[in-house]
RNA sequence: GCGCCCGUAGCUCAGCAGGAUAGAGCAACGGUUUCCUAAACCGUGUGCCGGGGGUUCGAGUCCCUUCGGGCGCACCA
């Protein structure tokens, strides 16, 4: 339409251009300012010589809003070309949401297999809070780009072998004497953590002093997968109740023994990316743009965790993700560089691999930092947290802030149920439509059927309000997708519930005017379906009674 | 020293590829219940968007610089 009227304006001479700018049509912000806007008129105004407003002037007058929806159009502001549009497309919503029921908000399948690895904790304790997040953010952002079309694949990295897991093993061995009344030394640098006494005692409840008298290396290869089994059936159980369900346990262990490590090394080799210094092999990854290169055998012959990491990388792209990404804390934020300088190394697309850094939490508890280490065993841990303030207020707590910044988590804030904690609020306006609906129920009253309500009927600010804000939400969603930012989603869920609310307490869904009263309980029902569809997303539940 | 993230209302934070008068929640004060859940609603006000410079018709948003905070800079993972 803008480009018809373009084109006719300078046919009329109106206006001196030479191409059409890459303008812009978008909502606005403000509702007042029409259901679109167009900037063409600024965007122009340099070529043509001619302020933004006359621009929009003589545009606007060639115009042909015929058949369409177009109300009126008026210029605004700096020269923006505003259109107000009838509200015909907002009754169609209704209809659309209640047959599309938890689909809605879908966009069509796109054919993108796409990869999200997250949480990936050490198997030598308990979930920390920083798991804790990467497990929120992670597999919120799974479900967002599930929902926006992608194939989706969750995955769990077990780093179960090389150096750490060595550490672990010396720690566990120690524990194991001490416990079975040896005088043994607890390695320097251990695990410190009093789990690992819990998990030394179940493996003596099980094999008792039998492993004293067995060769090293037996005693350490039966403590060793005694512990990751518990350990990693730990993990497993407590993201379950924290609502994560992975597709994928990857072992790290699988690619030692596989040789891909050595693979891979020699790949880069032949590709010219290493060269040797003092007894170890590096890889060029300042040819990347990383600060400094990175050892990947040390003069010990050993492996780093960074060569794991690359043939780890690696597999994952054979195993034909399109997007790979990864949810890191930002404390690994040096690895980013030579990650990606590996896979383009290696021929890979290095676009097409997403690390997500996100901040650290801060725990806090009555005013107090609580230190979270994992080797001093003064930690909360995320079953702890989960017993604590409960699933629901976890998780959206962990994804209501983007993952650029700092989490402060209060455990007495969290834990309180009263309006501090934004989670009931949500879900107190799922229970209320639900009342509604068992309110209606009591009283013999069933809802029309779709094709006999008039949502036409929906007139109050408060109706349409609501009805703008759930149309919003496919678009939502897309943007949540392509920018990986949850917070979205639980700043969208907060926004419908308000404006429910506010409804909610100035107008009557069961009154006399039965078909105003369909349209409202149509109203209440797609309310319910957008709020319970985004907290789905986030993993948090839509009770119906509270 | 170098690198990454952050700096927005008293506090905690939103702010999508630069758009119009910068928004929520909490805290504070006042009001709302013969009626579908008051865990709610309504009203009252606050900002040199850390500072400075630049690009642009237009900058909280992009670039440079500077200050403050966090994190990282191992032949650890």
């Amino acid at each position: 339409m803008i480009i018809r009227a373009l084109e006719s304006a300078r046919e009329q001479d109106l206006l001196q251009f030479s191409a059409i700018p890459e303008f812009a049509i978008e909502v606005p912000r403000e509702k007042q300012h029409g259901d679109f806007a167009s900037n063409v008129a600024m965007l122009m105004a340099r070529e043509a010589r001619m302020a933004p407003r006359k621009i929009a002037e003589s545009l606007v007058g060639m115009i042909n809003t015929s058949g369409t929806p177009v109300e009126r159009i008026e210029i605004a502001g700096a020269g923006f070309i505003n259109f107000y549009l009838n509200n015909s497309w907002l009754y169609e919503i209704p209809g659309l949401v209640y047959n599309m029921k938890d689909k809605y908000g879908y966009n069509e399948k796109i054919n993108r297999k796409v990869q999200v690895e997250f949480v990936s904790a050490n198997p030598t304790g308990n979930l920390h809070m920083g798991n804790a997040r990467g497990g929120a953010i992670g597999d919120t952002l799974a479900n967002i780009l599930e929902r926006a079309g992608n194939d989706v694949e969750r995955e769990f990295y077990i780093n179960d072998a090389g150096n750490q897991i060595e550490i672990f093993t010396d720690s566990m061995e120690a524990r194991y004497f001490q416990l079975t009344g040896h005088d043994v030394e607890f390695p320097e640098n251990g695990y410190a953590g009093l789990d690992l006494i819990d998990t030394v005692r179940n493996l003596i409840a099980d094999y008792g002093k039998t492993l004293l008298d067995m060769p090293r290396d037996e005693r350490r290869k039966i403590i060793v997968e005694y512990a990751l089994q518990e350990k990693v059936d730990y993990i497993k159980e407590t993201l379950l109740s924290f609502g994560i369900v992975y597709d994928v346990w990857f072992n790290e262990k699988s690619l030692h023994e596989a040789g891909k490590i050595d693979q891979v090394i020699q790949v880069l080799k032949d590709r010219d990316y290493c060269y040797e210094n003092e007894g170890a092999l590096w890889f060029k990854s300042t040819a990347f743009g990383d600060e400094k290169d990175e050892v990947l055998m040390r003069a010990n012959g050993l492996p780093t965790y960074f060569a794991a990491d690359i043939a780890y990388h690696q597999d994952k792209f054979e195993r034909g993700f399109d997007w790979v990404i990864n949810i890191w804390g930002a404390d690994h934020h040096g690895h980013v560089a030579r990650m990606k300088g590996a896979m383009q190394a290696l021929g890979y697309d290095p676009d097409k691999l997403d690390i997500l850094l996100m901040q650290l939490v801060r725990l806090y508890r009555a005013g107090n930092i609580v230190r979270m280490s994992k080797r001093t065993g003064t930690t909360v841990s995320l079953d702890e947290l989960i017993a604590d303030v409960g699933r629901d207020a976890a998780r959206f707590f962990f994804v209501m802030r983007s993952p650029d910044s700092h989490l402060d988590f209060d455990l007495e804030l969290a834990r309180q149920k009263s309006q501090e904690n934004p989670v009931y609020y949500v879900q107190y306006a799922h229970a209320r439509i639900c009342s509604i609906f068992r309110q209606a129920d009591a009283e013999g009253i069933k809802m029309a059927s779709l094709q006999a309500i008039d949502a036409s009927l929906l007139q109050e600010e408060e109706e349409l309000a609501i009805l703008r804000k759930i149309a919003d939400f496919p678009e939502e969603l897309a943007i949540a997708a392509r920018t990986l930012a949850p917070q979205r989603i639980a700043r969208y869920v907060l926004d419908l519930a308000a404006l429910f609310h506010s409804f909610y307490n100035h107008h009557r869904v069961l009154n006399d005017n039965s078909g105003l009263q369909d349209a409202r309980l149509l109203l209440m029902a797609i309310t319910s379906i957008t709020i319970k569809n985004a907290l789905d997303i986030l993993g948090v539940n839509a009770p119906e009674k509270m």
